[in-house]
DNA sequence: TGTCGCCTTGACAACGATGTCATCGATAGG
DNA sequence: CCTATCGATGACATCGTTGTCAAGGCGACA
């Protein structure tokens, strides 16, 4: 900036206000500026500035997903990006893994560099340590997942309500034989599947005591094993329920394998890339990232538009979509 | 850090050197000064540290990919983050959506808040504008697409090869109907695989005359209303060649409809998810997002450490993956 | 013509950190 | 016992920018 001032031969403070278009200044000062600058190729630093600027803001957020190549955590941060960029906020985005440590060191890296604000997938038992942020004004909203020892923003989908709506839809196909298969248990919207079924399945007065149950799955290949076990055993399940994306492509790999995706319904939570083009058609409890992403962006700008109004939970609808697999008949007993 | 200094009774400068772990501090002092940053929660500054540091580093790199939210790019910005973490860089990701202002806007966001490197897919015409960024020292290192009007390191799969090697795939299965399915002219890697396609013909003796040619497919829509209307035109191909992986998909939309999957090969470029749980599977010629993403990430960071050897670029190596769509025999003319 | 007020401009301090350098005390060597 | 050396520490300038304030010039108005 100096150099650009030396330039123009004008002091430095009329160079930031040309460049911060302030009103005041001389229509042939500001063509001089100009000029040195597009000379320089000047850009104004915006760290520097803000350190002195009023307001502080970084014009930056920190946005922790559970990985930058999951497609749900991909359309979050999408619509985060669309909603920050109308602001001109650029984003951090940095990939959680479900490991404790990296939301540490996320969060950690987020604040040194004194982001704005701070959109949160976490995994951690507690997020009390975010206390002191919050204090100091920092709006924190949580997606996907609740927070847990702290009460902040949160948008996410109502996970238990649509882990009830995938296993009523099979119980109405006649099944009673529904295993689960689910995330694990330290993930908090796996616990709120995992409850939702459960429930589900009281209500309709089938026993959850028959039901095979595995938790603790995170990937394909724990999911694909755990199906092909389920089946390697005695009294398989007719229908599954599974509580995550991944986890639904391991099973339906695992069907494949062992030629029963025609005769085994499957309902997963969250959809699946192409679930629509395979046969049978997954029938999932799609969630909308999109909205999950644009809602959390908007709650964080509202806060730092200065809405101070108690920490809100905002639950994003899930939806039942019908393709096929939900819709298998249970298999004559024999 | 004045009020961490106050409360431990110190010096700013000896906090300084604690939080930075320089020697030459007592053990009393380092003890006083950390339980005093605990007390406050104190998080340094990274961007006021910058200021005044001498090596200048933000620990911070731009990210500019096709769309967050699609796989190849959520693959690379997977690879860019793991590569980063590891040295304690964190990384600002951008939405290209090949538009030339969003390309703009992004660079520039990136540049003022002066990050050490810079990786970036473009769309326009020329990367000239980046010059004096690249003569100020900053690494720029392009993915996917080589840059236009300035030479710097450049990370991509070999598009040409690859869409030859597709091409010459189905002429092996006996197609000499192969339509060609392909993104927007103005994108290099689109330019690049149309033109790999049209060598192999030549390089066959197949006359690029009688086939049908369709350019500037951008999204799974167009792509599907395309094939549809191939199809309702004389002669159909009997092979398509799908230059990406949403035009892939669109394709596939439109052969389920048309109840030809099975009687049309198909091969696509870049890999489509589930791709080989979809009936018939998917022939693609895969690209490696992974190993571009941590390739370029290496170059930055080796730029950054001073290398200086003359700017190369690394190819990639695509890999034809055959699962069934390809392999399909041309129909019985008639 | 003098006063007032507005527009334009720049000098200076400050933001939160680090680099440089000087100071102080203790320890070792002669 | 004196001095050279080294460890520990803090004062101060500085990084690039913006907030504050004062000064100079000019036109309007009485």
């Amino acid at each position: 900036m100096r150099h650009v001032a030396a330039l123009a031969g004008v002091g430095v403070k009329t160079v930031s206000r040309v460049i911060n278009g302030e009103p005041n200044v001389s229509a042939a000062t500001i063509a001089k500026v100009e000029a040195a600058a597009r000379t320089l190729d000047y850009q104004p630093d915006l760290h520097a500035g803000n350190l002195r600027r009023a307001d502080g803001r970084t014009r930056t957020l920190g946005l922790l997903v559970g990985s930058v190549d999951n497609p749900f955590s991909g359309a979050v941060h999408r619509a985060v990006e669309d909603a920050a960029l109308a602001r001109g906020v650029s984003v951090f985005a940095s990939s959680l893994d479900d490991d404790p440590d990296r939301e540490q060191e996320a969060v950690s890296a987020f604040l040194r560099r004194r982001v704005d604000g701070l959109i949160l997938t976490t995994i951690s038992e507690s997020q009390a340590y975010l206390a002191p942020e919050l204090r100091r004004g920092t709006p924190v909203v949580f997606v996907d997942r609740e927070p847990a020892g702290l009460t902040s923003d949160a948008v996410v989908s109502d996970n238990a309500d649509g882990a009830a709506l995938a296993t009523r839809h099979l119980l109405e196909q006649g099944h009673r034989r529904i295993a689960y298969l689910g995330d694990r248990h330290d993930i908090q919207t796996a616990r709120e599947r995992h409850r939702g079924y459960l429930d589900e399945l009281g209500r309709a007065g089938v026993s959850t005591r028959g039901q095979q149950i595995i938790e603790g799955l995170h990937n394909e290949a724990t999911s694909r094993a755990a199906t092909l076990a389920l089946f390697d055993a005695p009294n398989p399940p007719t229908a599954i329920f599974s509580s995550q994306n991944l986890v639904t492509i391991g099973v339906i790999r695992a069907l494949r394998e062992l030629g029963r995706q025609h005769d085994t319904a499957l309902v997963g939570f969250d959809d699946v890339p192409l679930g629509d083009l395979l046969d049978p058609g997954v029938t999932v409890v799609a969630q909308n990232p999109q909205e999950i992403g644009r809602t959390a962006a908007e709650r964080v700008f509202a806060r730092l538009d200065g809405d101070i109004s108690a920490a809100a939970r905002t639950i994003v609808p899930t939806q039942l979509l019908e393709r096929g697999s939900g819709e298998i008949a249970p298999r004559a007993e024999g």
